[in-house]
DNA sequence: ACTATTATAGACGACTGGTCTATTATCACT
DNA sequence: AGTGATAATAGACCAGTCGTCTATAATAGT
C-alpha cells in the first residue's frame, strides 16, 4: 500500500474526532485543521457534511468488522469463547481510551436517528451486520450444545448486543469497566447458561 | 408566580426540543422561538446554555420519577408484576412518539458525558437513582420468594437498566417496538425466572 | 510540449451560535 | 404618587458554522 490518500486522511481524523465528540458538536474547521487539509479540499472528495459522515460511518464499519473477526473469526477455538474473547477484546480498547468516547456506531445512533434519515439506515445496517455476527457464532454453540437448544440464534444475538451498547452506554458515565464486566458475567450466567 | 413560569416555560421547550433533536443540534433561538420567550430574557434566567441543560435535566429527573412512580410505587402489585408494568409503561409512551426520542437521560449520556464534566455527573446521579428504584423492586420480590436468592439486587437491576436503555437505543433505529419487548421477555425468562 | 484533468489553496458570504450591555417595565414601600 | 430596586426585554455583538467560489498547482495523456 502507497502513502494514504488524502480523502482517507480526512476520514480518518473525522471519525476520530466525531467519534469523542459526536457530529454535531464537530466542526469541518475541526477535521481539516487536524487532518492539515485546506478547506478548498474538502468538498472536491465530498458533496458536503452529511455525506462525508455516511463515510465515516463506513469507516466504523470496517473497523469494527475488522476488530470483531480477531475474536469472533477464530475457529480455533469454540464458540462460546469466542463470544468471550469479543467482548474482552472491546473492553480491553475501551480501557486504553480511559472509558470515553464509546461505541461509535452506538453514539451515531443515538445522535443522529431522528436527525437524519440517511444516517439512520446506514448505522441501522450496520448494526444489524454486527448482530448477525454474533448471532452466527450463537448458532455454532448451538449445533456443538454448548448452549441451550430453545434460544432463538438470532434474537439473543440482538439482545446481548443490545445489552453491550447500554452497558457501554454506562460506561461512558461511570468511566471504569463494571458494566462491561457485568454485562459479560450476566450473559454467560443466566442468558447462555444451559 | 408569573416570573416561575416564564421559567419554567423555557425549561419546558428545551427540554422537549433536546429530546427531539439533543443538546448541541438545540439552538438557543429555537427554544425561545417555541417558548414565544424573547432572546435577552434568556440570560436573565439562565447563566448560560450549560446551566440551562443543567436544569433541563432536573426537569427530565422529574418527569420520568413521576411516570416510574406509576408502576413501581404501586404497591398493590406484587413486584415483579410492577417491573413489567413500568417496561409497558415506557413502552407505551415511546409507541405514542412512534418510537422517536428515545430516553432523554440517554440521550444526554451518550452525547454530554465526554464533552462536559457537570452533565456527566448530573446525569450519572439521575440514572443511578433510576437504578435504585429498580433494585427496590427487586428487592421487595426477593423478600418473598419470586425471584432466586442468589441475585444481587443492586447489580440485576443496574444490568436490567442496562439492557433496557440498550433496547431503547436499538428501537430509535428500528422504529418498532421489538427491541423493548425482546428485552422485557429475555430478562423475565433469564434472569429473573427462580 | 500542450491541453485536460485532478487536486490544492484559502478568501469570502450568508447565517447562526451563545453572550452581554443598555434600556424599559413592574413592583414594594414611604 | 413618587422613588428606588428589581424583573424583564431588546437587540447589538463577534466568533464560529457550513458551504461556495475563483485562482493556482500538480499530474496525465496525447
Amino acid at each position: 500500500m502507497g502513502k494514504e490518500t488524502t480523502r482517507a486522511t480526512i476520514i480518518r481524523e473525522g471519525a476520530r474526532l466525531i467519534h469523542k465528540k459526536g457530529f454535531n458538536a464537530t466542526g469541518l474547521s475541526d477535521i481539516l485543521t487536524a487532518a492539515r487539509v485546506p478547506k478548498g479540499s474538502f468538498y472536491f472528495y465530498f458533496k458536503n457534511k452529511q455525506d462525508f459522515g455516511l463515510a465515516v460511518i463506513d469507516h466504523y464499519a470496517e473497523a469494527i468488522a475488522a476488530m470483531s473477526s480477531i475474536s469472533l473469526g477464530d475457529n480455533n477455538r469454540p464458540p462460546l469463547q469466542k463470544l468471550a474473547d469479543f467482548m474482552d477484546g472491546f473492553t480491553a480498547v475501551f480501557a486504553k481510551m480511559d472509558f470515553t468516547c464509546g461505541c461509535p456506531i452506538g453514539n451515531l445512533m443515538q445522535e443522529m436517528s431522528d436527525l437524519n434519515e440517511a444516517f439512520r439506515d446506514k448505522v441501522g445496517s450496520v448494526y444489524a451486520r454486527m448482530a448477525e455476527a454474533i448471532a452466527q457464532c450463537l448458532s455454532e454453540a448451538q449445533d456443538r450444545g454448548d448452549i441451550p437448544v430453545d434460544l432463538d440464534p438470532t434474537q439473543t444475538a440482538q439482545f446481548i448486543l443490545n445489552c453491550w451498547e447500554g452497558a457501554i452506554m454506562h460506561m461512558k458515565v461511570v468511566k471504569n469497566d463494571a458494566p462491561l464486566a457485568l454485562c459479560k458475567r450476566m450473559v454467560f450466567d443466566h442468558i447462555l447458561n444451559k
